[in-house]
DNA sequence: CGCCTTTGACCAGCGC
DNA sequence: GCGCTGGTCAAAGGCG
């Protein structure tokens, strides 16, 4: 079991952490927030997934600036250290709060759309690659190896699927990967993006399935998976593994026009987010003193983003980008 | 017809 | 070595 391979070593921890219920202790009130209301929440992180500026600064910030552990511990305490390290240690009843978002304290807008969620929280992982080390290089051949079999799988024998040559020995890669914990009631929350599933787990100690996703624009690699919290069922955790080599559709959309007209309540939710996201990557810097208490980091982020003069919808952003933010301290 | 989801099977890594 | 688990494949079927 702790054998994950990877995907994410945190994935684990990622059930397990994020699957704590708030109100544990601390920070946690995002779920509480906009309880039993089926909002729809768009949940855009395509601008934040997307080739932008703004992914590759994070994922910078997240590989360069700060350890996995850092950038988890950005949500929730130290016990999570250990499993990002490779244990996979449990940290359940850790009792740790994952959640240290703002609260979106109704920032839930009318206008939004039909995907329910509203607080998110993310966290990081091995951008540093250094986790895959270890394991999961069958994820590095499968990239390419995938393409290969497809074409080698001749034979009509294929008795069995999955007999592809697996190179030994090659690593792959790690690519960043990011993980959103939203609360929605839907499991694939709408990012502006097209994705496949091509997958389906079911997950140990969690009643719910994980999902797989896999972008199908062509040459992209990115995956997601999808998993609800097995502790908090209207929590969603989204992990996005790589680096669109592309536009989201979405972004092609309005992008051009954005700046321009950002401010308008007329754009799409997404675009809001678009735009906010766009801004922020100025204020990544170092996250030292994150996982100091999330409360305090909660708020010595929020002054930074008010004078972006957020729209009155922006209500998931407000989520979002407290935790993004590691720290902008002077 | 193309795209997507579902689903059972396979593979690799890890712990015991 | 065995069993467990996560991750992936790919056939089959559904849908627009």
């Amino acid at each position: 079991m702790s054998g994950d391979c990877g995907g994410f070593q945190f994935h684990d921890d990622l059930s397990s952490v994020f699957g704590q219920r708030p109100g544990g202790g601390g920070v946690s009130n995002m779920l509480d927030l906009q309880n039993g209301e089926p909002t729809g929440a768009f949940m855009s992180f395509n601008e934040f997934l997307h080739g932008s500026a703004y992914y590759s600064a994070l994922a910078r910030a997240f590989d360069m600036s700060i350890s996995p552990e850092e950038a988890l511990g950005v949500s929730y305490g130290g016990k999570v250290t250990r499993e990002v390290e490779g244990e996979s240690n449990n940290i359940n009843g850790g009792g740790g709060d994952v959640y240290s978002n703002v609260g979106s304290g109704g920032g839930v807008t009318p206008v939004t759309p039909v995907t329910p969620n509203s607080s998110v929280s993310l966290s990081s992982t091995e951008a540093a690659g250094d986790e895959d080390s270890g394991r999961c290089k069958k994820l590095d051949q499968q990239g390419e190896e995938k393409v290969e079999d497809k074409g080698d799988e001749n034979d009509g024998e294929k008795s069995k699927k999955v007999n592809k040559p697996r190179k030994k020995g090659e690593k792959r890669q790690r690519e960043p990967r990011f993980a959103f914990m939203t609360k929605s009631e839907v499991d694939h929350l709408e990012d502006g993006y097209r994705w496949r599933k091509y997958g389906q787990k079911a997950v140990k100690n969690s009643p719910y399935p994980r999902s797989y996703y896999r972008c199908t624009t062509q040459k992209c690699t990115v995956k997601k998976r999808v998993e609800r919290s097995y502790q908090d069922p209207t929590i969603v955790i989204t992990t996005y593994e790589g680096q669109h080599t592309h536009q989201s559709p979405a972004t092609l959309r309005g992008s051009s026009h954005i700046l321009a007209s950002a401010s308008s309540s007329a754009l799409a939710p997404s675009f809001h987010q678009e735009l906010l996201l766009h801004q922020v990557p100025p204020l990544i810097t170092t996250n030292q003193q994150v996982d100091a208490n999330p409360n305090m980091f909660l708020q010595s982020l929020q002054s930074p983003f008010q004078q972006f003069q957020l729209p009155d919808n922006y209500g998931l952003l407000q989520d979002i980008i407290p935790t993004f933010i590691p720290n902008n301290h002077p």
